[in-house]
RNA sequence: GCUCGUAUAGUGUAGUGGCCCAUCAUGAAGGACUCUCAUUCCUUCGACCCGGGUUCAAAUCCCGGUACGAGCACCA
């Protein structure tokens, strides 16, 4: 048998689990272009997190590149917010750890889509459409072909420049791709690729643009012509965008390009989060009921890097879950999780003290006392707890438990408000407790968010010489980030 | 309604016909270490939606069912 079928002894290797993201699919190192394209209508949320570090972890690993676009083609329904270009591009660098290789803005390629719908019009694979919204719903569940779809190429030129010279208002025309009505997909069925917005009631945001245009195309033509333009060779998004690609594949067929191989996700949602649009957000912000896009309560990037949450626990969590297309459901926990192991190792120790209770030492103790900053790397020094006034401050559900060891510093059995010093060393299996001395605390507040609302927790904060925004673990209670005004905000426990 | 898609432990994921009485992480429970309810380490728990079929062999292929989701916007 050795000799005769030697494949059949071969220990075969256990197949070892894959790590990190499936491959992409004919993809070449060094010559895959990826891109994200979020409509600049508020900065990013946690949801575009995914979009983006997912699309950009493969740019990396192919050693390829990754184009941000900005879809901001639609000046009524989702108008963009003109400040969120700068956000998004920072965010988009934060959480990627490096810049996006190129930036597109729709809004500035204008010209480039009119020049396709020449080629489509002229091609005579696409034509300009009359009929109002309901009048071509009806054609397309019955799959019959509107009149306009009979058009020369002639006349469907000049219905173009009606569309652009300003005859034709909102509604009167749009610009369809030309499949076939009888298609299977009743979302496939001549679908719309350009329409009239009112952009002198609603002008585009950006200054340059403003009125400019009245004719935009919309995200199925745009995207799929930019794509095409800027040589795109993998696309990776929501599987709500399935019928998109099918869309799309029938226009590069049209005008003889090769579709970009794709990929897609499922729907994501957090357990502990309700349903938060950017358009909703918008308006809350608006009308005062969050802070700002920064407001810990909104799951954006702004929100969650201001409660600690770190790009690489993010990156870490995206790519985790991968990209199938199961609709799925995660506990906030999984996140921390993954944000825990990034930021532990870095964060300095402190004591902060809920509803404090100040007891008076008494006996033969220390006056000072030396607590690490961080049990596991003693080459980050000491944190050094002046106790002149020997009085402390212990949390109130401490207090009551009649013998207690202050954290590295001694055992004390406590009464009346007042600590009795029993021993340096451990004495016995009492509970060890945080604290903090009078003499180096102040008063604080920290910060916390439940179930949508924000909590301020009254208490007293060691001093120290931390920064706004460095990344704490608060002693026993979890880990935080260093607020303005004596203040701690809560990232997670 | 039409069309498209997905279904593996509580959660998320690996697995593309024999390595699988199923991977890893998270979670829960227990333990070790530790002057934090942290970190680290160890142990345990726990799953292939249902029913047929193809095959010597199916989590993996096919059909049907069920469940969930998405598209059918002059939004992205």
């Amino acid at each position: 048998m050795q000799n005769e079928a030697p494949h059949l002894l071969e220990e075969r290797e256990k197949q070892t689990r894959r790590e990190g993201l499936p491959e992409l699919n004919s993809a070449q190192k060094g010559k895959v272009v990826l891109r994200f394209a979020p409509n600049p209508n508020g900065p990013l949320s946690f949801g575009h997190a995914r979009g983006i570090i997912i699309n950009g972890e493969y740019a990396k690993e192919y050693e390829g590149e990754l184009i941000l676009r900005f879809d901001d083609t639609d000046t009524t329904v989702k108008p963009p917010l003109p400040e969120a270009y700068a956000i998004i591009e920072q965010e988009a660098e934060w959480l990627l750890g490096f810049k996006p290789h190129r930036i597109i803005i729709a809004s500035d390629r204008i010209d480039q889509y009119y020049r396709h719908v020449d080629i489509m019009l002229s091609g005579g694979f696409g034509y300009v459409c009359q009929c109002s919204a309901d009048e071509f719903r009806e054609f397309r569940v019955s799959k019959t072909n509107c009149p306009c779809r009979a058009n020369e190429i002639e006349p469907n030129i000049e219905l173009w420049n009606k569309m652009l010279d300003g005859t034709f208002v909102p509604g009167d025309a749009v610009v369809r791709v030309k499949t076939d009505m009888e298609l299977k997909n009743p979302a496939l069925r001549d679908w719309p690729a350009l329409r009239i917005q009112d952009t002198i009631k609603n002008p585009h945001p950006r200054k340059e643009i403003g009125s400019k245009y009245r004719v935009w195309p919309l995200l199925d033509f745009q995207s799929a012509v930019e794509d095409h333009l800027q040589g795109v060779t993998h696309i990776i998004r929501g599987k709500d965008l399935m019928d998109s690609t099918r869309k799309q594949t029938l226009l590069y067929q049209h005008f003889g390009w090769q579709y970009p191989e794709t990929m897609y996700w499922g729907r994501v949602k957090v357990h502990e989060w309700g349903g938060f649009s950017t358009s909703q957000m918008r308006k809350d912000i608006e009308s005062g009921k969050f802070t700002g896009w920064s407001d810990p309560r909104l799951p954006t990037i702004a929100g969650l890097s201001g409660t600690g949450i770190q790009a690489e626990a993010l990156r870490n969590f995206w790519i985790e879950l991968g990209v199938t297309q199961k609709d799925i459901s995660v506990p906030l926990s999984s996140l921390y999780s993954h944000n825990t192991k990034i930021i532990d190792d870095d964060a300095p120790r402190i004591s902060f003290i809920r509803d404090p209770i100040l007891l008076a030492l008494s006996g033969n103790q220390q006056s000072i006392v030396e607590i690490p900053t961080h049990p596991n790397f003693p080459a980050m020094g000491s944190r050094k707890i002046q106790l002149n006034s020997q009085q402390v401050l212990i949390e109130s559900t401490d207090y009551g438990e009649g013998k207690l060891r202050l954290k590295e510093f001694a055992d004390f059995d406590i009464s009346e408000k007042s600590a009795e010093f029993i021993s340096q060393e451990r004495s016995d299996a009492r509970k060890i407790i945080h604290w903090a001395s009078v003499d180096t605390s102040s008063k604080a507040t920290l910060q916390t968010v439940n179930n949508g609302q924000i909590s301020k927790i009254e208490g007293v904060l060691e001093h120290h010489n931390l920064l706004k925004g460095d990344v704490v673990q608060i002693e026993r209670i979890g880990y935080g980030v260093i607020g303005e005004n004596n203040t701690i905000i809560f990232t997670h426990d």
